[in-house]
DNA sequence: ATTGACGCTCAAAACGTTTTGGATTACCCG
DNA sequence: CGGGTAATCCAAAACGTTTTGAGCGTCAAT
């Protein structure tokens, strides 16, 4: 089970074998069949342990998964890991993975597995606006592909969906509804993907000369979106149109709206963004923005690739759009006599009557 | 930043300097000291990659991720991969993640994790009643902890949640509550799980003297629950309680129900599986089955570890129970009269009648 | 016949660590 | 003083691979 086992047996030496094995020219074909033949017959696979050793590149990436309250579960990151998968295999790069909680146990992960070089590069996502990782990262000269942008001015690999573009354009398309107060719920401000949809939502309000709506903040889940949404709803000048930072928000914000005795896509209108499976079978199904988290996924490991092989950070980073993808749960605006219309039956009472009682 | 650099440095040996930093008992207190001090100066680790060879073992584990559409995404797996962090590093161990489609590429994975030597063991969950995987892993004496059991003979370690006695009491639940049609929205049914599943619901019906319901299975995803729950509804014999194999299922089934105009909780009652984050907040919350995946994960890896340290597969598995918690989306049976009072006002009608007047 | 080139092969070094089997002191006890 | 023992330390082997530098025939060109 070793290049020695194969050297030995047909008496040749290590070096013979392993250029046999390894392809290279100088060895003669009779030599070549001879080793490969032996090699199927042991079943030889080469020993990682060594050969990375030997090469001193461990011939993997790391990824590092938020284990935070907020973001647990979050399927974005099972589906960037899903993308990975077929790219990394084809580089012959392995995952390693470790799950932190952001702040210092992160920290200790990324040192974990970049010092003890347990890995060759890294990728991130969800960066932060001021992001300790990708600072320390910076700072030791560690290879890496970020998902997203930071703030910090030195030049790193990334890739991008470009958010403010598609939320700029999903609160273009409510106010082209009609809609003049338009909220959002957004993720933790501190999230860059947040830091950017925001400023889409405030660019075309802007352009538009309307009011920026109400804005609440929170971890992206569906509880914070279904408290915030209802919140929202309870406000004296509620907004007609809430776009949703996240579909697990906006999912949250759905249930909100149909508690309240609302129709979304009538009586209020919600847009998300993510594309979760989810998104499709909602009532209504959900209005939102498509993220290629797949594509993304395999670009990332394209452009990791290239940095191993030398290539210039600085040079490697690209913006995506995004899409947005018509569905229900998106509307003209009320008018006020509608608004008057659909508001809950008072005979009825019970809220999911009223809900039926607007499709009639 | 190796040991020869503190060795030389110091005018010492690379033995030294290597006990000095294992602990060893064998060196002089001030010679630890200096070395020590030397260690912490330069910031040295020990490069992984030469220890691993010397000790030969990878001091990582393995876990491949199914890539299939049904799968894609399911949180069962990021909550397992987040619970497995904490004891994983405790125990010095890494993780490797691959992602492959059930079926060769599965097994590609496997092979090159093991035969690759690069991991020590691995970990698999979501067996199935015939697993190729564990076929294999005992085929080449691998070591290995599987979440879920699979009917080969062999011994080998495993955790489990007692599927069977869950669906049980669910399904016990259920014609307590006055149903006497309770139907089953199935997993895959080569999927272990969903066997147990299913076999816990035969065995309330069959000891409560009831027919068994209606059966549907599929990948367990939000849209075969819909779809699945929607043919059910359309029967001419609709069950008035469903339980279903996984939350997925669950919610999926729920938006089924609320878009049939039926208000699951009164109308039907609906059992999920798993206690997603999403069940607490959909509207009526799901009552469901909680699966301690955290606690789960902790305890493979420890029985790993022991694994590793050469205990007895066939002395290493655990059933768990798992426990019921009830919320809003099951009820009392609705009597004859009960349905009629509880059927939407006739003069709204609408496209749900039907399905309602083969009920009542 | 000598030189050079080519084809094929090998021994040895290297990667950085841990472990094995001494070696060297110093010390104590008889 | 000799012999045993403990306390420190070290050189070298080992893990299994890849790579370096060189060796040795054979053959063609000089």
């Amino acid at each position: 089970m070793s290049l020695r086992a194969i050297a030995k047996r047909l008496d040749l030496s290590v070096t013979t074998v392993s250029r046999a094995l390894g392809g290279y020219p100088e060895v003669a074909a009779d030599t070549r069949a001879r080793v490969l033949a032996e090699a199927t017959r042991i079943d030889y696979r080469p020993n990682q342990l060594a050969r990375r050793l030997r090469h001193g590149r461990s011939e993997a990436i790391g990824l590092v998964l938020p284990a935070e309250a907020g973001q647990f579960g979050d399927p974005f990151f099972l589906r960037l890991l899903a993308a990975l998968g077929p790219s990394l295999q084809r580089a012959g790069l392995d995952l390693l993975v470790m799950s932190a909680r952001p702040g210092a146990e992160e920290l200790r992960a990324y040192r974990h597995l970049v010092e003890g070089r347990r890995v060759d590069g890294m990728l991130l996502a969800r960066t932060r606006r001021d992001d300790p990782r990708i600072r320390y990262l910076l700072d030791r000269n560690a290879i890496f592909v970020a998902h997203g942008r930071c703030e910090d001015p030195r030049p790193y690999a990334f890739l991008d969906i470009d958010g403010v573009a598609a939320c700029r354009a999903a609160t273009q398309r409510l106010i082209a509804l009609g809609h003049r107060r338009v909220g959002l719920i957004n993720a933790a401000p501190h999230y860059m993907f947040a830091h950017h949809r925001e400023q889409g939502w405030r660019d075309a309000l802007a352009t538009a000369d309307l009011p920026t709506g109400p804005l609440r903040a929170a971890e992206p889940s569906e509880e914070a979106g279904f408290t915030l949404m209802r919140a929202l709803l309870a406000e004296r000048d509620a907004p007609t149109a809430v776009l949703c930072a996240t579909d697990r928000l906006a999912v949250g914000a759905l249930h909100a709206v149909s508690q309240a005795g609302l129709r979304a896509g009538r009586d209020i209108s919600l847009i998300g963004y993510d594309d979760l499976p989810i998104a499709g079978c909602t009532d209504p199904p959900l209005t939102t923005i498509e993220q290629p988290i797949a594509r993304a996924g395999a670009r990332m490991v394209q452009m990791l690739v290239a940095l191993l092989r030398g290539a210039d950070p600085a040079t490697q980073h690209e913006i995506w759009p995004a899409r947005l993808i018509p569905r229900g749960s998106d509307g003209p605006a009320p008018t006020r006599a509608g608004i008057a219309t659909t508001t809950p039956n008072p005979v009825q009472g019970g809220r999911h009557d009223a809900t039926r009682s607007d499709r009639a």
